[in-house]
DNA sequence: TTCGCTTTTTGACTTTTATCAAAGAGCCTG
DNA sequence: CAGGCTCTTTGATAAAAGTCAAAAAGCGAA
């Protein structure tokens, strides 16, 4: 979905905000496994996803890759502790299918909150919901098993599966790729 | 910390908007162990602890109980999934020493937030926070060890022990109370 | 289709953590 | 300070998950 049909399933736009918008974003088409973002990176960019898939993670000391978490179509992205507080990033973002994103920079970004208080509103929303699935996600990773994680991703996001190999899957879950593995045999 | 105090030190706050806050707030003392909130329950109030601690915690179906997380002094505290959305609870809410609280109602913070832009400033600084500090917990729980993450958090709230039981800290490190205290004594 | 590369599975073994049970320590209260 | 709590530690054992290595399966390109 193009952004602009995103911003007005949320919010009443009239023409001339429309009209701005269009100045200050930037469409563009990435390849699959496209690195946008690496650590140490500053990215003073929002992103949104119109099509494709892309998955953020971090590399430990020993070189383990972890997958922090998969961002899909119609959903806003950005390295945030780069976006929001200026730091490096400290996670990589990069495609993992061809993915067409639409962007804003932070000052455009930081303009339209002041401009239009309108854009607060689905700011804030945005913000519940990312907390929301980080509650979840925690409590999941405190006590459920790795069967049970693996079984609430099944449920949740099954797409998933046919989208990503079972080793960035098996990161996501905190797992091993072979324990993942022998997970599905069991059934 | 009283609650205009701390508001003072974020935001420059005007003798009105001292006053119409002090009209709104609503002090309370409570005892140590005190349940604030049960799953189930509405929470329509949002809590700023000026002394004291508060454990966020649920319970498994096999009556299993996990803390989420401690809040302590200086910080806000609500059951979130209540108060933003409206839901009931998932979790308590329960005090684990005397606890010294001053709460806003839900509709009030509405309005506060409508009628002075400036605290929807305050709003979306302690959101950043609260996500910052979920990120960094879910890629502990996803690939530390129970080791690291003990370390880790005698490192960033070494008081917390000298707070709080170790078996409600374990629950938060995910591990169970018989693995913290082995983890405890290999030093 | 075949070669080469990546992903996934399987097996053997090790390490980590959970569980159950009981002992020990600490602490409040009468 | 004695008794009864709760909290913490310790021990033995079981379950869960990790690691290493190799085989199998899948897939894309020549």
């Amino acid at each position: 979905m193009h952004i602009i049909t995103f911003l007005q399933q949320h919010l009443p736009l009239s023409a001339e905000v429309v009209e701005e918008l269009q100045k200050i974003i930037v469409r563009e088409h990435l390849p699959k496994n496209h690195v946008l973002v690496r650590p140490g990176q500053h990215c003073r960019r929002l992103f949104f996803i119109e099509e494709g898939l892309i998955r953020e993670h971090y590399q430990s000391l020993s070189g383990k890759e972890t997958t922090y978490r998969f961002h899909t179509e119609d959903n806003f992205v950005t390295a945030d502790e780069s976006f929001i507080d200026g730091q490096p990033s400290q996670y990589y973002l990069e495609t993992l299918e061809e993915t067409t994103l639409c962007s804003i920079s932070h000052e455009d970004f930081e303009q339209l909150l002041k401009r239009h208080p309108l854009f607060e509103q689905l700011h804030v929303l945005v913000m519940h919901q990312v907390m929301r699935e980080m509650k979840e996600r925690i409590t999941a990773l405190q006590f459920q098993t790795a069967t049970e994680r693996y079984e609430s991703l099944l449920q949740n996001q099954p797409s998933i599966f046919q989208r990503v190999s079972l080793g960035h899957i098996a990161s996501y879950l905190g797992i091993s790729q072979e324990t993942l593995s022998r997970i599905r045999s069991k059934k």
